[in-house]
DNA sequence: GCAATCCATATCCATAAGATATCAATATCG
DNA sequence: CGATATTGATATCTTATGGATATGGATTGC
């Protein structure tokens, strides 16, 4: 029969009272059987932990060596307990969390910080990466979700809406069009374009896709890689560009953002996940995730 | 239901597996119990350690943490039962040693060196101080045992006979008395002696009481407090001493040791220990002294 | 020296760990 | 695609053991 935690637990009160009688008294049981026990563990163990003189008990140098253990491992079973627990309620873990920049300043970092206040213990670590590779580190495992804008569509993930954004065009205070009362996209099939570069990113390729719908190949002037410095280019007159409408929080003098008529562009962001069943703490996220949107844009 | 040992176990080697079919084989149980004792441990913890899809078990968050520590807590369970039963069979532990400086090197340096490289884990604290200090030490309990030369008898402490020695007469070469074939310690009369101080040694009142025994009061020219600087003062011509024989290990070209006839006198050194059941390491020593006593001078 | 304690021993009982049989669900394979 | 095998869960029974009660031997205090 080996040692179990019920020896720990009895013999650190009997070594704490130094009498099997009170001992017992404390544990709720009789004294016969708790000897016994200590018995049984001192058989287990292979030394005498006890010390009796028919009238006094005291802990042997063995004893006393074995107190200091048999503390700790009651300390530490009940930590285990407890970290397991708080974990499974999701109140603490890891959460590894793909984005891009442009969702990140689009309004990702304000959920983040506003989970990080909610649940102060649970670690979340962000991976900026281009969407094609957060596709990936999410069926490796490597990620837990991931913020993406137009996520494709790939067996073994799914996507949920995590908040709505409009597209809206950036141009120059003084452009040509600045002062038309009503835009559409077929108005800028003349105009030069500042963008992403497509490649790393499906959001630059939908914009184009969409221009092509509507009868013209964009021409692209300038190319960038991240989405913040189009700011720049745009107001420095290098071109448009048609941008997430969180960008126009990086807004100046020189540069004007204009909502388009009839517009069926989107940069709505989703939240991707492994199809199955997660843990506590990226369960919780997303519910945060979903009233957090909801409580930002009711309706 | 509390947590037990054995759902850590169960726990571990089923996290190992992944599989409560092959972990139930490797734990010699059949697979229901086993289930049901995951599900107790679930239950104490309060999350759900395995995330079952009828078909694949895979470890949950929870559960990842909880396997470091259950891990852990085992590894420190074996750990404590290991260290338990070596100090209680006084393979390691601690030994308290109170002793003179006479008798550290009369040979007592030489026993605890040996014993130190037969039970190299145990670590022995030696405290020089005056046998009065010791006998308290030992009552005190803060010293286990004392070599002492004409231990007191004291209520609960024991004495036993760790080595026999002899008093020799120590003088200078050139002493009147030095080529005399046969002394007595009554040719001593009308000598000068060098002595330990008497308070501070049981050892120096006992050869003052066997002059007097032999009839004369010594006459003490010069009290020293160590023993070992008696060599110094005898060599130069100071007077002669009553020493234990193994002081003449520290000889030099002027001095002469003399066994004396017919003498009573000892300089026997004792164990001294509390009479009580003792911890293996010490009662280990105590053997290994008696022993090594018996190896030294057979007879 | 008697009563009061304290731990150990002997015996009994109730609980819970474990075994057996079976089911539902899913992956494997012809 | 259906038959089969494999996996974990459920239900029921058996048995081992933790705990209770009664008692004894030893020591201390009055």
């Amino acid at each position: 029969m080996p040692i179990e935690l019920r020896h720990l637990r009895y013999f650190a009160v009997v070594a704490e009272e130094l009498s099997f009688t009170a001992a017992a008294n404390r544990l709720r049981i009789s004294q016969p059987p708790l000897s016994q026990q200590i018995r049984d563990l001192e058989d287990e163990v292979g030394a005498a932990l006890f010390q009796r003189t028919s009238r006094r008990v005291r802990l042997t140098a063995a004893g006393d060596s074995f107190l200091v253990h048999a503390r700790a491992i009651l300390a530490q079973v009940d930590s285990a307990r407890r970290e397991a627990q708080a974990i499974g309620a999701g109140k603490t873990g890891r959460l590894l969390i793909g984005t891009t920049g442009s969702i990140l300043r689009s309004g990702l970092a304000d959920l983040l910080a506003a989970h990080r206040h909610e649940y102060p213990e649970v670690t979340s670590t962000l991976i900026e990466q281009a969407p094609a590779l957060q596709i990936r580190a999410l069926q490796e495992r490597s990620s837990d979700i991931s913020f993406i804008r137009l996520p494709p569509a790939v067996d073994g993930l799914v996507a949920t809406l995590a908040w709505k954004e409009d597209v809206v065009l950036a141009m120059s205070r003084i452009h040509r069009l600045a002062n038309r009362k009503r835009l559409v996209l077929r108005d800028l099939r003349d105009e030069e374009f500042v963008a992403l570069v497509p490649e790393s990113s499906d959001f630059a390729r939908s914009i184009q896709e969409s221009c092509v719908s509507a009868g013209f190949l964009p021409r692209v002037a300038h190319e960038v890689v991240d989405a913040q410095s189009i700011v720049g280019l745009v107001s420095a007159g290098f071109g448009v560009a048609l941008v997430p409408a969180s960008i126009s929080r990086f807004t100046n003098r020189e540069i004007l953002f204009r909502r388009l008529a009839a517009s069926t562009l989107s940069a709505d962001v989703y939240i991707v996940r492994r199809d199955e069943e997660h843990s506590q703490v990226v369960r919780t996220f997303i519910e945060f995730s979903r009233k957090y949107a909801a409580r930002r844009a009711p309706g």
